[in-house]
DNA sequence: CACGTGACCGATT
DNA sequence: AAATCGGCCACGT
């Protein structure tokens, strides 16, 4: 079952707006959803996307160290499609999975 | 209502 | 550089 939070639905208008080509993390997410310390719950929302929900840009969002953060297969999702997702727009993504964020970094206007 | 969970993060070994 | 450790808190059950 799907939740409909106020916090999810921030979440999820916040990530529908990085812009392609660029990318954020979990952490800067949270904090503009209003709850800055909620980085983990990010992460649990994005990973519960459905097929429906699939043209919300999760691909955007990575950890703050810059690297993909998904380390198992969740519904046919893994790193490899995300690296995927975001060499296609642009972004180049190291074998190990590190994303220069001085580069590619979402700047908020 | 109450716990366990974790696509996180920063500090500390 | 890499692993470990607490704190965090919405979400699912």
């Amino acid at each position: 079952m799907k939740t409909n939070s106020e916090f999810r639905k921030n979440v999820l208008n916040i990530v529908s707006s990085i812009p392609k080509g660029t990318v954020t993390n979990y952490g800067t997410v949270a904090t503009l959803a209003g709850s800055p310390n909620a980085a983990r719950v990010v992460g649990g929302i994005l990973r519960s996307l459905t097929i429906e929900e699939n043209e919300i840009p999760w691909w955007r969002v990575i950890s703050k160290s810059g690297r993909i953060s998904i380390n198992q297969n969740i519904g046919g999702i893994d790193k490899v499609v995300q690296k995927e997702k975001l060499e296609s727009e642009g972004i180049e993504v190291s074998m190990n999975y590190k994303i220069n964020m001085r580069k590619y970094s979402w700047i908020i206007s």
